[in-house]
DNA sequence: CGTTGTCGAGAGCACTGCTCTCGTTTGTCC
DNA sequence: GGACAAACGAGAGCAGTGCTCTCGACAACG
């Protein structure tokens, strides 16, 4: 309650994040330094563990952050669709902001879905975070369900089980063949987007957003089929 | 032509890039120490600088090395298919080939494909090399032309110059519309082993195979409309 | 045979994450 | 209000990193 300490114990801890966002913006991810921070912040080293006890510690924080921002961009740009039911303008939108988000933010994309950092094994604690990005096409596909859609896509037998359960955590309506074309929708625009933002468009595909938009585009086909 | 120098040499750097791919295999590759490889070696870390000016050369080899087995074993897999008209065939050959290489070389797939290593930027040296694993899908594209087969998909406008250039490049006879689902499917195919290997489908699905096989046949079906 | 260039060893620099100790400051309880 | 415990920052130190420099031993070439 008393307030003094644990507001400054609160400004600092968001100090270090900041300072972490713009360190990592600047050197990319893995060049993160508890050191520099520390300079910046005026402090000496061996404070920061104050506030933070490993810069596994300090990654994880920075990990389920950039999650929830990811999530919220792209949350936001499904929700500036006005006619709820044009599934695909939503499914496009969707799209288009992750891929937004990450030209935007590439250090933090690179964070999320680069190759894990050195020694770091991603916590329990980040895998809820992780998901909260892909709601957004569930919601979609679960409206299509509620609007009477019906989709047709092959299921593999194997999957079956996975989706029954997937459907119980997320406590919707949802078919098979709907989690399956969603699933692949999902590997697609994730493929096109890291192709982009790791470089392996360089002089193969110099307008790397037409590219997306036609991919966007093929799957949005198959979504609405 | 003095074998004798020239053969220490050659066989030293063997043992260094031996050693190298044994750290990352075990610790992966960011985690790559100069040191680490000059005491399995017997040598002192600074004698390793005779043979690589830096790490970030060393990297740069590694890389290329990595690029280079990966399309050996795709190309290996394509090669398999005995009925060479049979496009879905080879499609489906080469892309688990691809899926399989990047489950049985993780970190070298991270290498590839995963967050450029800190402060590492690809080199120009690299690029040829990043290509390779690619032009098995345009040779599969390229025989379905030969063989009459006439792609439909829409072309974004965009992409028109990014394609004519590429044709030239590659010097093969593939239409703009080949071309497009070729790249739809190569990202989508590579989304979803990145997703696999990254971790981002743990407690989603425990049969990424069989997500696999979805993305993969849903591909082959465009690719041979 | 002498010169030249290659190679490994060793010391050292600047940096990293992290630990431990030591005063100082702050909040709490009597 | 005073005693006590917890929180905090400073500082030194350890083990590790990439990389540079110098020095002595050896091989290759004229």
């Amino acid at each position: 309650m008393t307030g003094v300490r644990e507001r400054a114990r609160a400004a600092t801890t968001a100090e270090i994040l900041r300072l972490a966002r713009a360190q990592m913006a600047a050197e990319g991810a893995s060049a993160l330094s508890l050191r520099a921070i520390a300079r910046d912040l005026g402090m000496v080293s061996s404070a920061i563990y104050r506030y933070f006890p490993s810069r596994d510690d300090l990654l994880t924080v920075l990990i389920i952050e950039s999650y929830e921002r990811l999530g919220a961009a792209v949350d936001a740009g499904d929700a500036k669709v006005r006619r709820r039911t044009d599934f695909r303008g939503r499914w496009r939108a969707a799209a288009h902001a992750l891929r937004a988000w990450a030209i935007d933010h590439p250090s933090e994309w690179a964070l999320l879905f680069g190759t894990p950092v050195p020694g770091y094994a991603a916590p329990e604690a980040t895998i809820p975070a992780a998901t909260r990005y892909t709601t957004v096409l569930i919601s979609i596909l679960t409206d299509m369900a509620a609007a009477g859609h019906v989709h047709r896509t092959a299921v593999p037998k194997v999957l079956r089980s996975d989706l029954a359960r997937l459907r119980g955590q997320l406590d919707t309506e949802v078919s098979d063949a709907a989690l399956t074309v969603g699933m692949n929708a999902w590997a697609a625009v994730m493929g096109a987007v890291n192709l982009e933002l790791f470089g392996h468009l360089h002089n193969v595909v110099n307008q790397p957003g037409a590219l997306f938009d036609a991919v966007v585009e093929q799957h949005a086909a198959l979504i609405t089929t």
